[in-house]
DNA sequence: TTTCAAAAGATAGCAATACTATCTTTTAAA
DNA sequence: TTTAAAAGATAGTATTGCTATCTTTTGAAA
């Protein structure tokens, strides 16, 4: 059997839809590849159009600058991860099973590439975890914004947020502990592999030390241990 | 009485020592205005040269490039915070209120702008929240680290890092704990800034919100959440 | 089979960026 | 008074991040 996954983008992140043509394909397999190898800042669309075997103008006619591609494969990843998420949780009923698969999901080190012929899902998430936050630290994130070029990164937030509401309807800040869980499964690692010191894991080097600190995080806050019995540090 | 504070900063960050001569001063209070007014991307030495009334020249014979530059201010930023948590936490003996006025520091968006003459405090925490990352998310990480330039940054981790352990000299995730509540401090309120529905603050607008989701999270964490017995985490 | 519009290809051009280089003038300490 | 370092002035260059325009190819409807 052999599936593919199609993911339906947002309008506003190309100008003309790179998956309709194999050119528009090559443009995607090899901005990853580039930006992968080379890294977003000396990644340009001369180089890319270089790689691909076309012209620059006509990479121009995919998406409007640098960014909004950066934006289209980023926002491929997340959606990509939430149909992780959805695929490998699906059959599981207990909250904290399924929370607990989902911060595996988000904290390995992707190391496959078979869901779709022309995105490498492993340099993918490489991308992510070394340019993803440059999606939206600009000026510009409120325009971003309300084009809903961030959709696919809230809708993972907000499901992940609604699991850990189901392991504890109580706890308060569902949607922080969320992005705290993406944002840091990815920084963690990056840490891991560049800035050690900045972890506990320097010699051991892989995504279970990542998944260990973040499960026993995640659920020591949901568990509700300090929820309110203890009057002190709470805020009402 | 009238401190200044001078933070010593890594030989590697500039070319000629900015904090030596009004020239270099300028340079760096104009660099804060211009990275905050315009982002860094958008910013170049030329602009930097016109606001501080020198020539492009004169800038490069003080920094090699802008991401040098991004790195200086950065890395005084963390110099700066760290002396910050040292004054503040001077007198606590109690590690567990000791922890929790760390956590409100860092959670705290700055306000005032007191310690130097030349560099605004209060831009610079926001330059650090939307481009901090950035000085970090390179290809030249790696050479960046062995010149030492994350030092700032890593002896604030672990200085939360040692507080940690001396609330719980079992918890596992000192560095990485701490690592977290740097970067989720920022993270967190840059997101209730501009990309609010990833946190439970959308209303709320203030870093109190922050600091309650850091405070429940860190010492759920470190309290370990089956022996909650512990009522002396709070600090009133 | 023709035809015709859309996509791709080929060039050209331009203002801004990220530098490097060099020469002259100012300044301030020995 | 000298002199070296810093600053100022100016010029130049390769690359970047686009825009524009004209031609050729292609594939699907008439």
């Amino acid at each position: 059997m052999k599936l593919t996954v199609k993911i339906k983008m947002n309008e506003y992140l190309f100008l003309r839809d790179p998956e309709e043509s194999e050119t528009g394909k090559k443009i995607l397999k090899h901005s990853i590849k580039l930006i992968h190898s080379h890294g977003f800042e000396a990644f340009t669309f001369k180089k890319l159009a270089n790689a691909a075997v076309t012209t620059e103008a006509v990479v121009y006619r995919y998406f409007e600058n640098k960014h909004r591609l950066l934006m289209y494969i980023v926002s491929w990843y997340w959606s990509w991860q939430e149909y992780m998420v959805l695929f490998h949780t699906n059959n599981i009923n207990d909250p904290e099973k399924k929370l607990k698969k989902i911060i595996q999901i988000l904290a390995a080190q992707v190391k496959d590439d078979s869901t779709t012929e022309h995105i490498n899902e492993r340099l993918l998430y490489e991308i992510v975890m070394r340019e993803g936050a440059k999606a939206y630290l600009t000026r510009h994130v409120t325009e971003d914004n309300k084009h809903r070029l961030f959709k696919p990164y809230k809708d993972l937030c907000a499901r992940i947020a609604s699991v850990i509401l189901e392991c504890n309807p109580k706890y308060k800040f569902p949607r922080s502990l969320s992005s705290t869980i993406i944002e840091m499964s990815h920084i963690q690692n990056f840490f891991m592999k560049y800035l050690p010191s900045l972890t506990d894991f320097g010699d051991i080097k892989n995504e279970a030390a990542t998944f260990n600190f973040l499960e026993k995080l995640v659920f020591s806050a949901i568990t509700g241990n300090l929820s309110m019995k203890n009057g002190g540090v709470g805020v009402k």
